[in-house]
DNA sequence: GCAAGGCATCGACAAACGTCGAAACAAAGG
DNA sequence: CCTTTGTTTCGACGTTTGTCGATGCCTTGC
């Protein structure tokens, strides 16, 4: 049977410490500043380029990538570079040098967060 | 014990016939075609006039709300019409007209795509 | 120290976006 | 009909965005 399965998201030791954001979608009608905060998050997500930079990340073995290893993405190194910057900005990704590379992760409460937003729970 | 129930947003007969569009974003990289696809929802809810806009009909009795019911986010009322025509566009709202009123209400296979995007199963 | 490679910043530019007021359209009621 | 009310379309505007080449900044290895 599938489905039946939690987000793996959701784990009681995740969603501690971080942005309780928004409530579902579906719940009520977001606020000013509840519409504010999740449309940064969104807005980050809604470029082709940036949700193929997020996705590869996140699916990255190690959960980590370098930018190296995720740069073919059709566009030029300095517009990559440009589009990770957004997507730290927005907090998805966090960052971090070692030696020569520069290490991407998906910032761990992000993809609860965005479960949240689904009306989950 | 809490976070143990399902996504009521993938219940089978819900997401039949409908877009499977993308994998999860932590499956694989996603394509340029996939990136393309979901980022246009993403980027339709990237905005907080209509996030606020999509909550609201989300969030509404009866699952639809008319236009006059939701209009009070802040801008004209030109504007929500721009914003509710773009989440249209998107395929996030159908609308219909009844008499004076037009309703809108959530496309029925979006939440299950979006909640496809996040992991699940 | 100096060259090389990985990555970020800068400056510029066209395209897309959010917003509004004015005007048009649609339905309902006198 | 004509008016009223709800909604969309149009035209214009300033701002934001995505993109690039050129340049600069780290780190490593000679």
């Amino acid at each position: 049977m599938p489905n039946t399965k939690v987000l793996p998201l959701l784990e009681p030791s995740v969603d501690e410490g971080v942005v309780p954001c928004c409530p579902p979608l579906t719940e009520r009608p977001f606020t000013a500043e509840e519409a504010e905060t999740a449309a940064r998050m969104f807005k980050a997500l809604g470029d082709p380029v940036r949700l193929r930079l997020f996705s590869a990340v996140a699916s990255h073995e190690g959960g980590e990538a370098c930018v190296c290893d995720i740069s073919d993405v059709g566009v030029s190194q300095p517009t990559v570079s440009h589009h990770l910057k957004k997507l730290k900005e927005a907090g998805l990704l966090t960052s971090e040098r070692r030696g020569t590379w520069v290490y991407y992760r998906v910032t761990p409460s992000v993809l609860a967060a965005m479960g949240q937003l689904l009306a989950i729970r």
